[in-house]
DNA sequence: GCACCGTCTTGGTCTGGTGA
DNA sequence: TCACCAGACCAAGACGGTGC
């Protein structure tokens, strides 16, 4: 048997919505109020749009008013009583007893009534923590299209001085609420189309504070899938015979329904197939099932885990690999698998297999799981490297057997065919519907805060990459190495404008006796370098870099550029191609190579590395963890947002900055 | 602003292969 | 033969682009 109390429901809102122990009773008889269908509740909106609402207890409880009151009048007001009722341990308790009196219901008709409507700036100010005032300040601002960098600069006494990354915060919760108010709408809507929707659950949906909280009330009224089994099974007309099964409500017999023309009918087997297919249906939407499932992942989450092992066609792949073909004829089945097989080994061929070790033999639990795990764990699933399932431990998928049984099987009369119907029915729901939905939860809760931490990790990257240190007031050497193709180099002044650029080889030859001071490019160098006066050298870290750094090293170290004090540093070369070969980049330099731009760019990198890096994308920038993994509207967005950032942090000479610079001015 | 269309994602189910 | 598993398939909805 299930223990309730290891599942008190731990939610963040609990302290508000909490029944009081003097409020139970008269909840208890409100709720089996509002879940019988003859009596309607009598509902008073005051404002159209987003009425609060509480229940008024009158005289009598089957008369329930609803009622529209401000904040301050339902919290102080004795006479009301507010109707907070929810998921919690007490709450459990009173469905169970409600089960008694409701037998003969379908758990559809078992919804908990969620907390009062909300308006956007209050739900704000509860998830945040903050005073409502400034989360509806928050709100106005964000509803304006004012940036976070505005904000954070400009309006910081609106928002109680809040910081960049709480604004950050407070912008992706936002975002959350208005999906949530939209996703309410659109059910509504659905609902309303369907003659579903009654007011009752209208207030339950307009009172949903979480997606989590939506779905629970919305998935008992989903229609279900035509082609799916149990729809299949209540064309035959079989759901009330499932139902009566399911509550123990009478006695039945499953051959008078037998039917030989039909297929699903044909014999007691085939009935009661389509009977098991109709109750597991109905044990997979059952709001306490889906509420008691959505408690086990928070609180059991030590417990589950998530695991990884080769994928199978990576397996075969090896296997015929070490195969002698000579000694083993292929079967003509085998040689079809292998040709089915051989799209997906084509697709694996290309990847190094090998990356993915860490992952074949993989298993954490949930919890412990790190993002970057996660997303390693979705790549390699994606790559058809990996496999990825969800474990659930046996004595958990007991426990919810028990909970299941307890809240059907207790009541009712007691007889073989409804004890086997039932536990073969939970089988079927386990293993075909809730596992499957239980791991879907899991894997998108996971995704979802992987897909965060990786955001959150390149916008930390990003900021520090833009605000280093600039070099100002000297003559710049940027170099661009390459073999074939020589190395690009540029020479810009203190302010960025470009003096020299030309090609050089700049490695060493095959014949590594000949020293660099022999070369002529060598010679060449020096040249530009004394011509200028220019003493720093920034050379991209791409390819030949290391050669050239050698060649610079051995060419400093044997004093060559005397008298010049020459030094070298190593710069990153993201996103430099990318630039040069950008409309913006040919509007800049109209008459340079592409190739000499990114020389041009790797110089101006270290001069003002934020004026410079700017330009380019930051996706491009190479500063993020699994990047491409991630939602790419979010990121670009985010990112958007940190440039913008330190822009406003550093400032802007508005005489010279560049176009580029002036477009990331948070308030322009 | 709206309708339309194509593409992508998600949820649910089925099918076929594998190994005990 | 059966249970289990991976992958394929389908339907519905979401989303973005395009044209009016």
């Amino acid at each position: 048997m299930v223990n309730m109390e290891e599942f008190s429901y731990n939610h963040h809102r609990k302290s508000k919505r909490k029944l009081s122990v003097e409020n139970e009773e008269y909840s208890r008889s409100i709720k089996e109020e509002l879940q019988s269908p003859k009596k309607k509740i009598k509902i008073e909106k005051k404002s159209p749009k987003t009425p609060k609402i509480s229940l008024v207890k009158t005289e009598k409880v089957s008369k329930i008013k609803v009622k529209s009151l401000p904040k301050e009048e339902i919290k102080s007001s004795k006479s009301i009583k507010t109707f907070n009722v929810n998921y919690d341990l007490e709450n459990n308790d009173l469905v169970k007893k409600n089960n008694k009196s409701k037998r003969n219901k379908t758990s559809t008709s078992n919804i908990v009534v969620s907390g009062s409507a909300w308006t956007a700036s209050e739900l704000l100010s509860e998830k945040l923590n903050i005073d409502v005032q400034i989360a509806q300040n928050l709100v106005e601002l964000l509803e304006n299209d004012n940036t976070i960098p505005f904000i954070a600069r400009y309006r910081r006494d609106m928002v109680g001085e809040m910081t960049p990354e709480g604004l950050r915060h407070a912008k992706e919760v936002y975002e959350t609420i208005k999906t949530l108010q939209a996703k309410a709408v659109t059910i509504i809507k659905t609902l309303s189309k369907s003659d579903k929707l009654t007011d009752y659950l209208e207030r339950c949906i307009a009172g949903a504070r979480s997606m989590d909280e939506l779905e629970l009330i919305y998935t008992p009224y989903k229609v279900g899938n035509k082609r799916s089994k149990a729809e299949a099974a209540r064309q035959l007309g079989l759901e009330e015979t499932a139902i009566t099964i399911l509550n123990g409500t009478d006695y039945v017999a499953l051959e008078p329904l037998i039917n030989e023309n039909v297929d699903g009918l044909k014999d007691v087997a085939d009935v009661e197939l389509s009977i098991v297919h109709i109750v597991a249906d109905i044990i997979s939407k059952d709001l306490d099932i889906l509420n008691f499932i959505r408690r086990m992942i928070t609180q059991e989450c030590y417990k589950i885990r998530i695991e990884s092992s080769q994928s199978r066609t990576v397996k075969s792949k090896e296997i015929s690999k070490n195969q002698n073909p000579d000694k083993k004829k292929p079967d003509k089945t085998k040689e079809k698998n292998q040709n089915k097989d051989k799209k997906k080994q084509d697709k694996t061929k290309e990847i190094d297999v090998n990356k993915y070790q860490h992952y074949f033999q993989f298993s954490n639990s949930i919890k412990n799981v790190k993002p970057h795990q996660i997303l390693a764990l979705n790549r390699g699933e994606s790559q058809k490297v990996l496999s990825v399932k969800i474990v659930i431990p046996q004595w958990l998928i007991k426990q919810l057997e028990d909970f299941c049984w307890n809240h059907w099987m207790r009541n009712g009369y007691e007889y073989p065919l409804r004890k086997f119907v039932f536990e073969k029915s939970f089988k079927d729901s386990y293993s075909r519907l809730i596992f499957p939905f239980i791991a879907r939860t899991i894997r998108s809760d996971l995704n979802r805060g992987a897909e965060l931490a990786a955001i959150e990790v390149f916008a930390t990257n990003l900021k520090s990459l833009l605000l280093q240190p600039p070099l100002r007031g000297f003559h710049i050497l940027g170099i661009d190495p390459g073999f074939k193709n020589g190395c690009k180099i540029a020479v810009i002044t203190s302010s960025g404008s470009v003096l020299d650029a030309e090609v050089l080889y700049l490695h060493l030859k095959s014949s590594y006796n000949v020293p660099p001071t022999k070369d002529e490019n060598a010679r060449k160098l020096k040249n530009i370098l004394q011509k200028h006066s220019c003493e720093i050298i920034a050379l991209g870290n791409g390819t030949a870099c290391r050669e050239t750094e050698i060649y610079l090293s051995q060419l400093i170290k044997s004093g060559w550029f005397r008298p010049l004090d020459v030094r070298y540093t190593i710069v990153s070369e993201q996103g430099a191609s990318i630039y040069s070969c950008s409309p913006e980049a040919t509007k800049e330099f109209p008459n340079l190579d592409p190739n000499l731009v990114s020389a041009v760019s790797l110089a101006r990198r270290i001069q003002d590395p934020l004026s410079e890096l700017v330009k380019v994308e930051p996706k491009h920038l190479g500063v993020g963890m699994y990047q491409h993994d991630v939602a790419e509207k979010l990121l670009s967005a985010i990112l958007d947002e940190v440039v913008s950032e330190c822009v406003s942090f550093v400032g802007v000479d508005l005489n010279t900055a560049s176009l580029s610079v002036l477009k990331r001015i948070a308030g322009l």
